[in-house]
DNA sequence: ACTATATACTTTGTAATACTATGTATTTTG
DNA sequence: CAAAATACATAGTATTACAAAGTATATAGT
């Protein structure tokens, strides 16, 4: 039941929600690294991400300084990048919350 | 306050935001033209949509049968291009409705 | 009469971003 | 020993908001 347009439709709100749904899951202290990422969100929310998303997403997140990074080597296994929030990116996630919250109740009066 | 990044997000956001918004203002049957729903929706959500960026919304939209359109001559003054919901278009606001409606239970949850 | 503003729609070029596909490398599982 | 899972990276494509400019009509101000 045109599927194709609502599927493209999803792709499209991803631009604004992915870097907000990251920030918020960073939000609490806690680090993820990227491949971790992707399952939690996929787990919490059922949104897949491609890795050819999250990875670039990251990147602008972090010259953005919106979050630190550090490689931690494994015992055994490929490096981790782990990730975690600043200050500035805690202030931009609030900010995000408000407009998003805002904007919910736009569309529900509508 | 790192103004820039949130405003840039705003923008991207709209990416999938507006479709949504035009389709919701549209659901309840009554028509609209273009430069009538870029002040329809500023004053109702107070966000500002460029011509550049409705115009082609809307063709799009047309495209998709979304909506249905017809030129209406006015008595005095330049043609309007009034827009109406279609059957497909009020299947898919409800689609998108939902959708937008879990996402937002799920970023309230985090 | 002239100018600016408002109305109404269109088009062109640019920037941002999700996605597919591909690549590299290691470890685990069948 | 091959396949899948883990972990990150990059190149190319499609979509879409936006700024800017254009066309055309009507009105308000000076």
């Amino acid at each position: 039941m045109n599927e194709d347009f609502t599927t493209k439709w999803i792709s499209q709100l991803k631009k604004g929600t992915l870097s907000f749904l990251v920030l918020s899951i960073l939000k609490d202290g806690k680090e993820y690294y990227g491949y971790d990422l992707i399952n939690e969100i996929k787990k919490r929310t059922q949104i897949d991400i491609a890795e050819g998303t999250l990875y670039p997403l990251m990147n602008r997140l972090k010259k953005e300084e919106l979050v630190a990074s550090k490689w931690v080597e494994q015992e055994s296994g490929i490096p981790r990048k782990y990730y975690t929030i600043s200050t500035l990116g805690l202030h931009t996630v609030n900010e995000m919350k408000t407009y998003w919250d805002s904007l919910n109740t736009t569309i529900n009066a509508i």
